[in-house]
DNA sequence: GGAGAAAGTCAAAATTTGGTCAAGAATAAA
DNA sequence: TTTATTCTTGACCAAATTTTGACTTTCTCC
């Protein structure tokens, strides 16, 4: 899905030249040539907003505050000014970058691309990321190694959650039963290891390691 | 020492007889039949709540919330309501766990016993750290001399906790079999002069130093 | 020093535990 | 419905641990 921008800036010229450049890199584009429209075109709910600080009316850092109370995306000031304390002052409107004019298109993007990246990180659900190259989204509920997914089913995914939750403690079957299954589940806890294999088999065959370790007579453990 | 704990319940009857089964297994009970009761009461500092859900006044769940901002204990409901949503309610609440009335009192002990034993295990310090060089991480149950890992099997590591955790102090076999094994097991506690030519065997190995020492004719002491 | 009790040693037996497999039961998907 | 997938169960094996019992050593006290 393409990320969508939003440019506001009052001088058409450059709004034109921006968006078809942003265009090519595959992005949406919304333009807006006032603080107004910005505030209109907001519903198009960008990923990340382009916003000129000199502008009639309502300036950048006005419109900036504003729109903070709207959503929450990456805020990129255009500007030719560049003082210390236009910096200052446009951080504490809720900015997260400057660029200033004049300036190249592929600084322009690689600065964009930059700020998605880290937006999507701070909003991703939160993973657990053990071992480098293993990745367990627990909101999506899938596992990667490196860039190859692995399917796991309900029990085993729960399972995983819950240990690799708590790396390197050890819990035994009756422990492990309780957390996933419920604590007034009844039945027996050996379907663990069956469980477990399961688990193991998947993980060696992907990633050459198991990650649940047995300690014996106590249970199990994920070793991170 | 026993553990403290505390009865939230309307009904005198039932906390009565809660009371009495509670101190038969050696708790130090204290009962309150209101909410009101129940805050007041929160100085005994409890290590564990049973507490009903279905109260005049103050209910179980809004009590909980409100205990929940002054001491960190399981909190068991004691509840005829069962469905989904009032497990979710208590959960939320800040809940440890269900019991549904009626209830047996011999899963009623089970359910605070194992309370106990986690709640324990959670707030333990993570390690303990003996002379230099030597590491015993309780919570996982590993012990380091230096950068190598020792390796103990269960009844060694419990021998090994038990004892460490009360350096200088010395226990009869007895004791020890009773506070590793299970006040109720039954075997012989000669068992334990294996257990601890083991684990001095493996010290020794690894650090040329024994750590338990033999104190003639009366037992075995953590030396630290 | 010697008797007797307590602790240490050792190897083998007994038990427990975890891993594996196959098949039946339950659940979800088509 | 059929079909496929997942979950559970029980049996079996192998490995690791635990226990046992016979034996030796060490210590204490007379």
């Amino acid at each position: 899905m393409a990320y969508r921008v939003l440019i506001v800036d009052d001088e058409p010229i450059l709004t034109e030249l921006l968006s078809t450049h942003l265009q090519d890199h595959g992005y949406t584009v919304s333009v807006a040539n006032s603080s107004d429209e910005a505030l209109a075109k907001l519903n198009t709910k960008p990923n990340l907003i382009l916003l000129d600080i000199n502008m009639p009316g309502m300036d950048g850092l006005e419109l900036c505050k504003v729109i903070r109370n709207h959503i929450v995306c990456p805020i990129l000031f255009l500007t030719a000014r560049i003082t210390e304390q236009d910096k200052v002052n446009g951080l504490r409107a809720g900015g997260d970058d400057y660029i200033t004019k004049p300036f190249g298109l592929q600084e322009l993007i690689a600065r964009i691309e930059a700020h998605l990246r880290r937006d999507e990180r701070n909003n991703r659900p939160p993973e657990v990321l053990t071992s480098q190259g293993l990745i367990i989204n627990l909101s999506d509920r899938k596992v990667f190694w490196n860039e190859q997914e692995l399917s796991f089913s309900k029990r085993e995914f729960d399972i995983i959650e819950f240990l690799s939750s708590n790396p390197n403690q050890v819990f035994d079957k009756e422990r492990i039963y309780e957390a996933v299954w419920g604590y007034d589940a009844e039945g027996d806890s050996s379907v663990i290891k069956e469980h477990i294999r399961k688990i193991r088999a998947k993980f060696m065959q992907a990633s050459g390691s198991e990650y649940i370790e047995t300690v014996w007579g106590m249970g199990y453990r994920w070793k991170k």
